[in-house]
Parts: C-alpha cells; structure tokens; sequence
DNA sequence: CTGTATGATTCGGT
DNA sequence: ACCGAATCATACAG
C-alpha cells in the first residue's frame, strides 16, 4: 500500500527523531569521554542505535524471529544509551508537546457528509441493495409508482455509488485499524530500547488517523462527485430530448392507428409498449423508454393528430395498412391452423401485401381531405365481397371459441382492418369517397368518443351481418 | 441559420 | 390521477 509507505515515513519523522522537520535521527555527539575506549564506544553506540532503527523498517515478527530484540535488550551498553536518549528527549520533548493537535471539524468535510447524508449513500442502511430500490418504489405506493419507476434506473445507479462507497469506507477503516494495531505493537516493542511514552504513542494513532480520515474525506469528495454527475445527467435528461428510435415510434404509431377509437392505452398497454419499445431500443441503438414517456407521447400524439388530423392522413394509412396486414396475417394463421375445413380465406382479389396498400397520399390527399368528416356517417357500406368473407370468417373467429386462438390483438385490429379494407375497396371499384380513413372517432366537441368497445362490429352479441361501421356510434 | 418535428413540462379542469 | 392545451427546448432536415 503506498499511502501506508508514506505514513511510515511520517512516523519515522516525527517518532524516531523527536524533530518533525527533520529526517533522520542525529545524535549530539556524546558527552566527551577522553580515552582510547572512545572509539569503541562510539562503535558500540553506533551500532546499538544502527539495530535500532533497522528493527523499525522489518516487521514485528521478523525482528522477533531473529532475535534481535533479546539482544538489542541485553546488550551492555543498553542502559546508558537509554538514558541519553532519554536526555535527548527531554530537550525536545517541549517543542512535541507545544504543538496543539487540536483540530477544528473541517467545514469542508462536514459539507460532504451532509451532502452524503442527504442523498441517502451515507445514512443508516435501508435493506441494502435493490432491496432499497424496491422499499423506496413501494413507499412511493402503486399508484405513484410511476415516479419511482422513472428514476428507478436513478436509484439503481445511486445503490451502487453508495454500496462502492461503504465497501470502500469499510477497507479504509479496516486497513487503518490494522495499521495503527501493527504500529502501536511495534511502539510498544521499541518502548523497551527507547523513550515512548503511552501518550506518544497515543499521538501516533492521532497521526495516523488523521491520514486515513484525508483518504476517508477523498472518498467522500468523490462519492460527491460521482453522485452530482448523476443527478445532473438526470435531471438534465429531463430537459434534454432525445427522439424515440424509429422502432419505437413506430411501435407506438402502431397503436395508436389501430385503437384510433380510443387512443387511451390503459396502465397495463402502456408498460407493454414501453417494454416492447425497449426491446426494440436494446437490440440497437437508443434509449428506454419509460411508462411515464409512452404516457407523454400518446398525449402528444392525441393533441396534434386532432390538431391537424389532415397532416397525420398519410401516417394514419400507412399504419392502418401496416395494423392491417398484421391482422390479416394473424387471422390467416389463425384460420390455417383452426379452419382446415372451411372456405379458404378471400385471398383472391384480396392479396395482403404492403404495396397493395400504399396510398400515394400525394396523389390522393385532396381525396383524403374531402372525405374528411363527411365520409360515411351513416351506416358501413358493405365492402367487396371477397372483403366481406374475411369479416364473416373474422367476426366468427374472434366471436366464438376461437378467440383465444385468434387473440386480442386482431380483435383490436379489426376495426382499422376494416378501415383500409373499405378504403382499398374504394380505389379499387371506384366506389371511393365514403370510407375513407377518417376521425370519425372525433366527436362534434373535437374529443375522442367514449367508445369503450371500438371493435363492437365484431362483438359476438351481434349477429355477422349486422355490421356496422364505429363512426355511427 | 431557419423552420419544423418532437419529447417534456406546466397548468387548469375534471 | 389523468387529460387537454399551451408552451418550452432541443433535434433534425433543408
């Protein structure tokens, strides 16, 4: 660990030399003693401290294994050694103990632990984890949990800056326990060969601890700053608009064409769309698209397709050609697989392909904004009756058991199948003019009808022929 | 750079 | 709480 290396030399600063400034241990030369023996003192005295402060930079159980302590202990000129440094200490000890270690909490640190406080990584646990998520989604309660769900992702991120943040705080306090363990070990060791006093040694610990709480406070600083960059980054993707991937609006076109009627997606659709939306999205490129986003669109989407119905005419077609054929490949599976021995599907005449049902608006929006509002009032114009086989074989499809083997999803299609169908039959027999795609689910008052079954012509209460078209309703 | 498209936000109404 | 409407602010195409 490099931060340990450094404060051992801080130690070894402060400690060995008794002044702080200085490196190293020096030594006034010992009180004169003239005599040939001099020399051989000094040596002794040389190496005595030599062993000293080798035994500082090898570990307690190295120094133990080899003995040296016992004899660096029972070396003869041990005691006077102790005694002058004993002396040297005293000198010095003054200006150790003049400096106040007394030191104010840190403004700048207690700002980061509010901080920390305040986003909820430093507080008392709350379960941990996605537990915590989860807690916080359910407080919010079910009906709110759109706020919860939106920054879901938010909280996730939050839970993991928070968990790094503890293990990491855990380490720090671990590692510094460890470490002022092993040094107050080896002070004590070296209290026996040189002047430490207990409140050295407690000074050492302060020493110590006020490093690791600098790293401590490092952590902290940048948790903050990893969690600023987090907020920012949402709250600036709140502003900050990012168009949908094609997919997904052309997900949501898709619906919103083929419910027409009634264009309000209820909680459960809307979750479905936002899921199939970033199903779409993962396989690409783009965002994921929440519940409360699918919820912005449809209101987009509802406000300026009313707004200018007649800009949103080509759309509406393609999407309904597009709902159409889907449908129609649905309900052909489904006859396939259930109606072996019934009359083939209409095909004839009546070929589900895309080009079939590309309008050129271009050519036709004249057509299209005549027809506005004045196509068919009154009652459905029966179709070709090709196209009218396949209702006949929809409507007992989705009327009777085979339901659950058709689905729903055609069931909420067939009203725009209807829409395209009658369309195609009016450019193709040139019976055009009477049922166009067209608002007829928008009421006098410019709103939606409260159409709570737009596909009622398929509903199995009605017999099959009595077919009508929803703008009636 | 400008106009349009579009996702998000705000506000009032129910 | 949800909706419509207005509005904001940005993305994007020309």
């Amino acid at each position: 660990m490099d931060e340990q290396a450094r404060i051992m030399q801080t130690l070894g600063g402060v400690n060995l030399s008794g002044h702080p400034g200085q490196g190293g241990m020096t030594l006034p030369p010992p009180h004169g003693h003239d005599g040939t023996d001099v020399d051989g003192r000094k040596q002794d005295i040389g190496d005595i401290l030599h062993q000293i402060m080798t035994i500082t930079d090898q570990s307690l159980d190295e120094a133990q294994a080899k003995n040296r302590k016992h004899g660096l202990n029972c070396h003869r000129m041990k005691p006077a050694l102790f005694s002058v440094l004993c002396e040297i200490k005293e000198k010095t000890g003054l200006s150790i103990r003049g400096a106040q270690e007394e030191e104010p909490p840190d403004p700048q640190l207690m700002r980061l632990d509010n901080m920390l406080l305040a986003e909820g990584v430093a507080g008392p646990e709350k379960g941990g984890g996605a537990a915590a998520a989860a807690a916080a989604a359910a407080a919010s309660g079910g009906a709110a949990g759109d706020n919860s769900i939106e920054h879901s992702d938010y909280r996730a991120k939050l839970t993991q800056i928070r968990q790094i943040y503890h293990t990491e705080l855990e380490k720090y306090e671990q590692a510094c326990n460890e470490f002022t363990t092993h040094v107050m070990n080896l002070l004590r060791e070296q209290s026996r060969t040189r002047p430490i006093s207990p409140k050295e040694i407690e000074r050492m610990v302060n020493i110590i601890h006020r490093k690791f709480s600098s790293i401590q406070m490092q952590l902290k600083q940048s948790t903050c700053e990893a969690v600023m960059i987090l907020r920012s980054r949402f709250l600036d993707a709140r502003r900050k608009r990012r168009n949908f991937s094609k997919q997904a609006t052309e997900i949501l076109n898709e619906y919103f064409y083929s419910h027409l009627s009634n264009p309000y997606p209820s909680e459960e659709a809307k979750e479905e769309l936002a899921k199939k939306c970033s199903i779409t999205v993962s396989q690409g490129v783009g965002t994921t698209i929440t519940v409360s986003q699918v919820s912005n669109w449809f209101g987009n989407k509802r406000i300026r397709y009313k707004k200018n119905i007649g800009k949103f005419q080509e759309e509406a077609n393609l999407y309904a050609a597009k709902t159409a054929v889907n449908a129609a490949h649905a309900v052909a599976a489904a006859v396939q697989n259930s109606q072996t021995n019934s009359p083939t599907t209409p095909n004839s005449g009546f070929q589900m392909k895309d080009e079939e049902f590309q309008l050129d608006s271009a050519e036709n929006k004249n057509t299209l904004l005549t027809n506005m509002f004045t196509g068919s009032s009154g009652s459905y114009s029966l179709p070709t009756p090709n196209t009218g086989d396949l209702f006949m074989s929809m409507q007992s499809l989705s009327g009777d058991s085979y339901q659950g083997q058709v689905g729903a999803n055609v069931q909420s299609q067939v009203d725009t199948l209807r829409h395209v169908i009658s369309q195609t039959a009016g450019y193709s027999d040139g019976l055009g003019g009477n049922a166009m795609y067209s608002p007829h689910s928008l009421n006098a008052n410019g709103g939606w009808q409260d159409a709570t079954t737009p596909s009622s012509i398929i509903s199995p209460t009605e017999g099959p022929g009595s077919v009508h078209s929803d703008t009636s309703i």
